[in-house]
DNA sequence: AATGAATGAGCATTCATTCAT
DNA sequence: TATGAATGAATGCTCATTCAT
């Protein structure tokens, strides 16, 4: 909303900037050792700027997250492109999960602040952002029960398992298994919850 | 009467309640958010013996963490008391973790938090502790695998996707499916983690 | 059209709008707790509008001072109206004093704040403008004097005395005597300082 | 309450020092206008001990404001010592009163910011001090009264008038009749409030 | 050995003022 | 002329760590 005579009232590259180097920020000094400052000093703006487009150090924290949260989602709906195979496609959204927080570890950091410092309790938008990429693949795994290609698991129930998977593997990647990349974790285990460790049991 | 080596005169109750203190502490409020005087206070003595005792906040975090990964493990083992199976000790494994975290909230966020806080960069004797807690559970692996009763996987890396899978399990269960319990989740976790997800093709 | 001279084109609906909310703001918040830009939206212009007209933070508030002591000054002028005897004109102007800023609490928050923050060291036409009003009721004791009213005091330290008198009064009663309205301590104090303390020595 | 081993809980002298260092920094720059930090360096400690001492930039205020208030009822009484006419002890405490305000300019900022800032809502132990000296000076008006010294007015609205009366000349001395002292116009007032104006109507 | 008073670096947030549009 | 986005200095308060007692 312009004021009469013409005014940026808010300019997004700007704020992208702002976003950009507080992910860093953020994921470099978790959110309490983050200073405000720094990240207005690197995004060469002033720290009443920051202010001005986020409100206050938590809001800004939680669009970092959102942030990340959707270049994730576009980052695996991109590598589930044109894969039909619901397993197929489990296995691709597994690798690029690995793959995206590898090539960005600092996202990964983000979102392990996100949890720490406020126990996934954010905005309630986030919320419902979180549900709706859950239902998107509760519902490709209900299309490979359907088809016959899974065994009659509780989508949902297999989503938020799934989820945890992918999770674990990105996040203890640098206690265990320093001989072995996040990748090749993460798809062996993605495989294991594929195909099952046990023994086939026919 | 000094001790006989290292710090003289260390009284192990003193320390154990300092322990427990901060414990609660840095679950409740973080690493960068708990006061170390409060945690002095609380525990009866005075801010100059937690420092003696434990060094630097830091240190007293890492002492922290490292009791809780105690008390995991003898609660891990505890729950496999008896089992012969491999199977069925690594579902008893699975149990215990989540019930041990529901147990005991506190516990998790001070995984978390060491997490967020070190990116799993502590001290050297952390870190071979770990390593002797996954040969345990890979050597439970590798007999399953000798028995015929899993597939030929690598040991090492599926310790590594087993701790994933809890981990993530009881560390996402605040964003998702809010209607189960960690438990629930866990165990569907656990058993699509060991009969797979696919439909058995025999 | 611009004016003919000064600042071109100033309106003074605009300028009154600003200098009324002025007045609410700093009585609420005091000078330094008073935001410019709160008193730039409630008046309905910008920020840059409020300095254009009065130059500065501090000027604003001589401005809004200075209004507070023309409406004074009209308030105790209308209140002598008619009153012939300097007795009765000094009554009627103390009974007005406490009158206006109970009405007004306001502007005498305005008056407190002056003296507070700026020492009563304002611009010279301040000064200036206080000489000519104290001016006006030493001319009253003059006449009182003269008419054998009163005795003879010299008339510019008795001005400074019944100022005194005034001010004390609406100024303290919120420490003092919270049983009584500030008119009836300010009457009772104006009756002595008129009648004298002293049991009446003939 | 000292420590087993013995510690100076709390040093008087710094506490005083503190104090001293306030009442010139609030004098000089109001309450808003003061930096905690400053008073700690000049006070020679840190900004911590200004916070152990004092709880908040408030709390140290009002302690501040309290100390000028014993000051001051320890000179009025002081130079009230010895009078016996309530008539002639009322004249020295006016006197003294100036006297303190001009011997110690920053005494009389500290009151003003006092009601500029708080609008004489301190704490509740501050307005029982101040019930007590209005109560000490009510009672000198009763015997003045019971003596047949003075008129026989309400000896509460009174000591209000004449704390008004007082205030009133040494707040307001810098406005009005700058060619003469405020000792001179106090006295003046306080004259003119004990003879009264009028001329004596016998 | 134990204590807790003292320290001061650190940080979120506000707001007077400027100036490009 | 009017606007309000941008700036960054300023400030209250906290807390890890030290050290005199």
């Amino acid at each position: 909303m312009p004021a009469r005579n013409g005014h940026p009232a808010e300019d997004p590259l700007k704020k992208a900037a702002i976003l950009d180097v507080a992910i860093r920020a953020f994921a470099a000094d978790g959110f309490r050792g983050t200073d405000v400052g720094v990240i207005a000093d690197q995004a060469g703006v002033g720290k009443g700027t920051v202010y001005r487009y986020f409100g206050s150090k938590e809001e800004l924290f939680w669009a970092t997250a959102f942030e990340v949260l959707l270049r994730l989602e576009r980052h695996l709906f991109a590598a589930m492109q044109g894969i039909v195979s619901p397993y197929e496609r489990l296995r691709a959204a597994g690798r690029a999960y690995a793959e995206f927080f590898v090539a960005h570890p600092q996202y990964l950091e983000v979102f392990i602040q996100d949890r720490a410092e406020f126990r996934g309790v954010g905005p309630e938008s986030h919320r419902q952002y979180h549900e709706k990429l859950a239902e998107r693949f509760a519902e490709i795994i209900r299309q490979g029960v359907e088809a016959g290609e899974f065994r009659p698991v509780d989508p949902r129930m297999t989503t938020s398992a799934l989820a945890s998977v992918l999770y674990g593997c990105v996040v203890l990647c640098c206690y265990v298994a320093r001989d072995r990349s996040p990748e090749e974790i993460t798809m062996h285990t993605v495989d294991i919850f594929l195909q099952g460790l046990r023994a086939g049991g026919c």
